[in-house]
DNA sequence: TGCAAGTCGTTGACACTTCAACGATCCGAT
DNA sequence: ATCGGATCGTTGAAGTGTCAACGACTTGCA
């Protein structure tokens, strides 16, 4: 039975700050696409990964991974791409169990109408007030959790 | 018609860094304090404001600003602690549309019960693993952009 | 004082996500 | 070769959040 060892004031208002900026960070950024390119952030970012995957296309479960969904969660939202003809399903020709989402070429173009205003917000909420110090160190910082939070995972 | 400036490779390393690791980490202290305290982590920060406001009670649409979320969302949230017994509404004397939102001492013990754990979560997965000028950096970038975030609304 | 405009909390409708369970398929040890 | 245990993607059920609209109430201005 361990004494608790509580977040002492410096450490809460950091904690308070990271946490209220990343709620507000992400609101902003799902309300700019949202209303400038008439797609969610979710949604955005999983058209991200496959552009960026081979042949535009990934399996459900690494398509789960990066974007650290549930795969349930990706069949969904790859059936909702679907219907708006941005992504289409292909069979997976050695594994019968499997399924490609596969970026088509309306969901390519979609892509890039809604990158330039992401960026963009991106850059003016974030980078723009960021020294590029504080760029890496922000990365540092973040690569060490990630690599622990993965680990106890 | 501006050219648009995309993020360099650091700049993108450390976006999808922060990104994830903040998934990661929030995914991780809800499960944290659903698995030991049976409780989530959006109504457990509910009940932090609460224990941390004037009488331990709060009007409904502060309770939006501060958890910043919307007042349909509070209002569903206190119902939802309210029928578990861990906070009562109390109608509000000066405002006749008014409504507070008040821990109970069910409440209260409740938070007491859940927060050494969840505290213990915080430090292992993040202020353990940083320098406390690095505590420093991360408060004074993200002040700048809850500033900046919250300026335009 | 009276009234238009705004704010408060709630609700219905809906969108998105997760968990648990499922059938189908793959794989490794025997 | 087979069989038990894993993994794959999907589904139903349930939970949680938002938006738009509402009635109730307050406020500011004429």
């Amino acid at each position: 039975m361990d004494e608790v060892r509580w977040l002492d004031a410096t450490e809460q208002e950091a904690w308070r700050a990271y946490l209220d900026t990343t709620r507000l960070l992400i609101q902003t950024l799902g309300r700019q696409l949202e209303t400038d390119a008439g797609i969610s952030f979710t949604d955005y970012e999983l058209l991200v990964h496959l552009s960026e995957a081979p042949e535009r296309r990934m399996r459900m479960r690494d398509l789960a991974d990066a974007t650290l969904a549930t795969r349930s969660g990706v069949t969904r939202a790859v059936t909702r791409l679907e219907r708006a003809g941005w992504v289409r399903r292909v069979e997976c020709e050695d594994d019968r169990r499997g399924m490609h989402a596969e970026l088509t070429d309306a969901g390519m173009a979609k892509l890039e109408k809604a990158a330039p205003g992401h960026v963009a917000a991106v850059r003016e909420q974030m980078f723009d007030l960021l020294s590029s110090r504080e760029v890496e160190q922000l990365h540092a910082l973040c690569a060490r959790m990630r690599k622990h939070l993965e680990a106890g995972r």
